[in-house]
DNA sequence: CGATTTTATCATATACACATGACAAATAAA
DNA sequence: TTTATTTGTCATGTGTATATGATAAAATCG
C-alpha cells in the first residue's frame, strides 16, 4: 500500500542479511526461501541493491550478499531509494506544481503528516527493527 | 506515492464538485479540463463513486454530478474508499501475518507512524479542504 | 586445469493500473 | 415526439511493476 511491493522485499532481505550475514555472505536462495518472495526476482532486486551501495556481492562458492553500511546507520529511506523516493516529500493529490506558492487543496495538513513519514523512513535503522525483533522475542 | 492515481482523480474531482455544484450538477467535461485528468477515464472514476454513495448523478441535458454528502461529514477515507483502503492499517513490509501476535520487524515502530496516517484520512473532510484553499486564496 | 557453485544478465511473460473510443440508455427541452 | 445532451457500459489498448527461465560470468576448490 505505502511502498512498492520491491521496497518491501528489499528492507525484509536486508534485515534478514544484518541478522544472518555477519561473518559469512548469505546466499539468495535461503533468504528467498525465508522471506518468502520469488527466487530470481529477489536475486535481481539484491543485485540493485549491491549497485545501491546497500549490499556487498560475492560470487562464486561461499559467496552471497552482505552488508556494506553497518546496520545502525543504514536507514530505511536509503535501503529503498532505489525503488521508492520515501525520504522527500510528495504532494498527495499528485499535482506536480505543488508547493508553497501553488498549493493544492491539501497541501498545509498533509504536510503534517507527509513530515513524520519522512522523518520516520529517514530516522528508523535496521539496526533499531533487529532490537525490536529481538525485544519481542522475549 | 502514497495513494493510487485514481484516488487522487478522486479527491481533485470531489473537491471541484463540492466547490462548483452546490445549486446544479457538474459535468464531466468541465471537471476533468479543471483538474486535467483524461475524460474518459474520469467519467468511469465518477460513476464508481457514485455507485459507492459518495456523489449523486444526474443523466441527460443539465446533468451532472453532485454531491450525496455534506462536505463537512465527508471525509477522504470516504471518498477513495472505492479505490484504496486508507482508513486501515496494513503492514509496511506487505506479511500478511502481520498483527500483535505474530509481528514484522517494522510493527511497532510504523504503528505510530500509521496511526497518524488513518487519522488524517479519517477525519479531514473535503469541508477542510474547500477552508484552507478559501484561507490560501487570502 | 576442470568442475562446481554462486551471482549477473538478458529475454520474455504476466497482472494490473491507467487510458481510450465507440455506442447504449436516460432525460430534458423544443 | 423528436432531438440534443448527458451519463452508463463495454471492448480494447497501453504502460509499468512484478515474475520467470535460460544462459553468461566469476570465483573457489579439488
Amino acid at each position: 500500500m505505502w511502498i512498492s511491493g520491491t521496497s518491501q522485499y528489499a528492507i525484509r532481505a536486508v534485515v534478514y542479511v544484518a541478522t544472518n550475514g555477519a561473518d559469512t555472505p548469505v546466499r539468495v536462495g535461503p533468504i528467498a526461501a525465508v522471506i518468502d518472495v520469488p527466487r530470481n526476482y529477489l536475486s535481481k532486486t539484491l543485485h540493485l541493491l549491491a549497485r545501491s551501495g546497500v549490499l556487498r556481492s560475492v560470487r562464486g562458492p561461499r559467496g552471497g550478499f552482505q552488508l556494506a553500511i553497518p546496520p545502525a546507520r543504514l536507514t530505511l529511506a536509503r535501503v529503498t531509494e532505489a525503488f521508492d523516493d520515501v525520504g522527500q516529500r510528495h504532494c498527495l493529490l499528485g499535482r506536480t506544481q505543488c508547493g508553497d506558492r501553488f498549493a493544492c487543496p491539501a497541501h498545509a495538513r498533509w504536510g503534517k503528516v507527509s513530515d513524520s513519514l519522512q522523518t520516520f523512513f529517514r530516522k528508523t535503522t535496521i539496526a533499531d527493527l533487529m532490537s525490536d525483533v529481538r525485544a519481542a522475542a522475549r
